[in-house]
DNA sequence: TTAAATTTTTAGGCTCGTCTAAATAATTAT
DNA sequence: ATAATTATTTAGACGAGCCTAAAAATTTAA
């Protein structure tokens, strides 16, 4: 009764949890197309095959969203992604930027033993090199409290712990300002003409755009 | 003109790589049907697409073989295999026998620098944890001297340096015996009857069965 | 050396995951 | 409220990688 998943069905199933828990309950074909590259109507057909399998809720028109079998199943492939992400940076010396492409391939190797070693191997990390909570083996997920850095207070210690976009522009030009996780942050003025900002960044101040400030998260020190 | 290599057609690399340096310079398509576990038609299929993209060398009714570039591409996956073995055993401390059946998953996993990190991180290994050795990056692979123990000279101390058969039953069993890589071996005697050894496993005399004799490697110490 | 047995290839079909084109439902604008 | 636009699904096709059944080539045996 439980058909083997294919490593295209799992990115399906990745896809739509992230779109169902970053923005609405329910996905569109569309908006599902545009993030796995793929017309709507291949999505459609999809969907409908993972409808089948029970992995997926999904009525015509409406969107889709996870079963409860099939948010498990999304949760363990982003668990092994985030694991397989810390290994490479952390004992292979990747750079933030270079493991999001061997991860994606990484995330669809099949073994719990694996999985387990790799995690007590890197020490049960709780977060992956961009700041991301990793699922435990149970299948819970933190949701770390975190602003926008645009959103945050005046004036205020902060320090930086996560990004919105993870594409290796972004974090290469994060590196170029000097800004990693962890780093220490403060705004220190908002410019209402152009929406950028002047932050303190361990102690050096610098201007940052509004567009980084959109995709670069903070917590209170 | 290179089109993408797809992880089956790597298995169908490996296979024929395996079959043509162990046994006769060309593989029957019957031959490697066995070895994929697939029938002889569909292995006719993928050797005519081989054949296209320029991998293999094949003749109508004679059997297969690789061509330079696709001994190359196989010794590549080779390569990550035996690495990715490495990891598991040395650093995940997973056993000799449980590492095969994830290896065969993560040797289709496509980037160099990944293959590159991982050589340096294990210290870049000449023989994987069965004994076989790993090719460079640049494609050359030691072919070590070593004899099958039942060929091996009474009374001289030897050193056990791989086996011939990888299956999880047979390293199971070496396991039991306390047989592994780098142990000390005597043969004290052959019995003719039944081809069986006495043999001494560091420093104690056991008897194994010729079957045994006959997929374990030694040198002389 | 011819017939029988075996091996190999061809032909046609199936599933998966994609596509394009056409049909249909839903939404937006008039 | 109806028409125009947009979103979604259906229908039909294709390549990869497998299958079975049948045809053809090769090998073995009489």
């Amino acid at each position: 009764m439980k058909r083997k998943i294919s490593p295209s069905e799992e990115d399906y199933l990745k896809a739509i949890y992230h779109k169902t828990t970053t923005d609405a309950p329910v996905v569109s074909t569309t908006l599902l197309s545009e993030e796995m590259g793929a017309k709507p109507s291949s999505v459609t057909d999809m969907v409908q095959r993972l409808s089948e399998k029970s992995l997926v809720v999904y009525q015509k028109y409406k969107g889709v969203k996870l079963s409860e079998t099939g948010n498990t199943k999304a949760l363990s492939i982003i668990r092994k992604h985030r694991l397989w992400e810390v290994f490479l940076v952390n004992e292979l010396h990747f750079s933030w930027d270079q493991v999001h492409d061997i991860a994606e391939q990484l995330e669809h190797i099949q073994s719990e033993a694996l999985t387990d070693r790799l995690a007590a191997f890197l020490g049960h990390p709780k977060t992956d090199p961009h700041g991301d909570p990793i699922p435990t083996k149970e299948g819970t997920i933190l949701t770390q409290t975190k602003m926008l850095l645009e959103l945050a207070p005046l004036n205020k210690p902060l320090v930086c712990v996560g990004v919105e976009d993870s594409t290796a522009q972004f974090l290469q030009f994060l590196d170029k300002c000097g800004i990693g996780l962890g780093a220490s942050v403060e705004v220190l003025e908002k410019e209402v003409f152009d929406g950028s900002l002047l932050v303190s960044i361990d102690g050096k101040a610098q201007r940052i755009s509004s567009l980084i400030a959109q995709n670069l998260y903070v917590n209170p020190q």
